[in-house]
DNA sequence: TATTAGCACTCTCATGGTGAGAGTGCTAAC
DNA sequence: GTTAGCACTCTCACCATGAGAGTGCTAATA
């Protein structure tokens, strides 16, 4: 356990080397009003504060950085909630009341509010629900052969496939199989797709094998519709100006790994958690590069319903009041959009 | 002018360059059998070369490096058009016949299967006519008074958006109303909407407007939906080491900043073209990272039809004859694949 | 006249030594 | 329990040094 001094001391250390990104010495410390005692006191508390793992050396002589201890017990016990400032608030509400046009785009908005705002990289999910239903489907001739099939899924998400026709069909009656599909699948789960008996012309049934395909395709998405803004945030800071590191970093997250170093859909519960280092449960083969970095994530919108997720990833060395609160605000605003919709 | 061995010597330069990303000393010339004569000869070639702006010196003492001026010279009239090994075309195709799902997806697949082949960053623009027409609208009811408003555009592109009713409408309220719309504007560009003189009730009139305002943000639409991929393969090149140019490249080549970097519209002339280091006409106030990079564009699809933009970005010591020739391939099979939904 | 050998010169880069600065750990005094 | 003092350690910037690579020039050569 530590006593209030060593608190207030591992608070100063993780409070400057955030600000700073240098090791912290004890005549820093000392010199500040915070805590009014000698260095040499600091010093042995510093020491103590070490062999139980909250601080460490990087060299003989060198001062005090967190670990990843440190941080999370800053987070966890020592750190208060900051309520986000009222013009924060007021910038962040502004921006998405410009334009809106559908899940994906807010969701794209939402990473690069979210990356600006925190000053780090963000990623947002457009909101799903559990497994998505057909609200509505749509047939547009484009030449003799070829047909759009637009599917709109619940939640306004639209998803769209060029078809190849076996013979010719108007737009006539295109719609009118449209008609038909929709008013028997309408609210359709996949595996409701799937399970009916329905009987089908070779076309319909043709059709509705796409849509199962799209629907399949939706379900199962992962990275894709996540939206990652921001990097240059991370990239810039001094942990990654050595190039090699930020090559990691870069490679970690190209679109095709996003999900499997950070832990979208796994860690999304109910309010904000916060990933330090390591500690990253899809990175045991752990990644030099995303063991410097800590990762804050929330959910939005309406659990078993439909919600998505918002994730800052920043160094290890981040401003975690700030952000946390800045994710909390945020997965609000997004959730009250979202019920706009909704209700 | 160059003597035919000095073009040898500026060739042999650049290939080596171009492999190691060192500077060339007279030696290592001297030593293949490329140009049988000795070092000494060299020197005073490449001194020759320098002094009319083909090579540079970075320091007193350290190889020959090609200038903008020499690779543009090499470009131009020193280095043979290469044929795509035939492996690699099957490689390229391949890709395309595996999914396919609207004009968006292609261009994005596009600029992955680029990227990966020239081993450099790709930028794609899906292909877009000159100014986009209504193909068809539809009105899907998701609640009392919201309506989602989805546009089909020419080439099957889809744009959606959410409207916000002033009162109640049923969903066959919404698809009469659709109708009616569709029939009136079928076939229309956004100017032709603007001048209609059709009487139309206030929510007609409200979607109507909405159609437009979306229609000519397709028909503006800058950077959206240029897709950018493989900034990995620029970023591990020795020239981006420093952390410090690497970040100045990222920063141009933000989202926000991508068309200001790339002309991706302006230069999309007949075949393939290649800009090299400060050529940028896009880049007066030029951008130290910038200068580093070259350019090689082409377009595909049918002028005047739809067209789209496809190009690659990578420092200036990079293997111009494999670039352009898969520029060009990949734009054949773009317009191929094109042209199969346009027929 | 074009080419080449030879040599002095320049510049980079890796190496190692040096001293200032910062910070620690420990001991003894308060 | 706290503090002052001091020896010690480690980093970092600085400099000198020498090897290596490559050049430019001059004089010799084919």
């Amino acid at each position: 356990m530590l006593t209030d001094r060593q608190s207030s001391i591992l608070e100063f250390v993780i409070g400057e080397y955030v600000e700073t990104a240098e090791p912290v010495g004890s005549r820093s410390i000392s010199r500040r009003r915070q805590v009014d005692v000698s260095s040499a006191t600091i010093r042995n508390e510093m020491a103590e504060l070490e062999s139980q793992g909250y601080l460490s050396h990087r060299h003989t002589s060198s001062g005090r950085v967190p670990t990843a201890k440190g941080y999370r017990f800053f987070v966890e016990s020592l750190m208060l909630e900051e309520q986000l400032p009222w013009d924060v608030q007021q910038t962040i509400r502004h921006q998405f009341h410009q334009g809106e046009r559908g899940q994906e785009a807010r969701a794209h908005l939402a990473a690069s509010v979210l990356a600006q705002t925190v000053e780090n990289a963000a990623v947002v999910t457009a909101p799903r629900t559990e497994f998505c239903r057909v609200k509505h489907l749509e047939l547009v001739s484009l030449h003799d052969l070829t047909a759009l099939l637009v599917l709109v899924l619940d939640e306004g998400r639209l998803e769209q496939q060029i078809l190849t026709l076996e013979e010719p069909r108007s737009q006539d009656e295109l719609t009118g199989m449209a008609g038909k599909l929709n008013q028997l699948f309408a609210g359709a789960a996949v595996s409701e797709l799937a399970a009916s008996e329905v009987e089908l012309t070779p076309m319909e049934r043709h059709i509705i094998d796409a849509v199962e395909a799209m629907m399949r395709a939706v379900d199962e998405g992962g990275s894709e519709g996540a939206y990652l803004e921001g990097l240059r945030n991370v990239l810039s800071q001094p942990e990654f100006a050595e190039g090699e590191r930020a090559l990691g970093l870069l490679e970690l997250l190209d679109e095709r790994n996003l999900t499997r170093a950070i832990p979208l859909r796994a860690l999304a519960r109910e309010g904000v958690s916060v990933i330090i280092g390591a500690d990253n449960p899809n990175l045991a083969e752990a990644s030099e590069a995303m063991r410097a970095c800590s990762v804050v994530i929330g959910a939005y919108g309406a659990p078993g319903v439909a919600s998505g997720v918002l994730a800052v990833l920043g160094p290890t060395r981040m401003r975690y009041p700030r952000t946390i609160s800045t994710v909390r605000y945020l997965a609000n605003v997004m959730s009250e959009l979202l019920s706009e919709h909704y209700d």
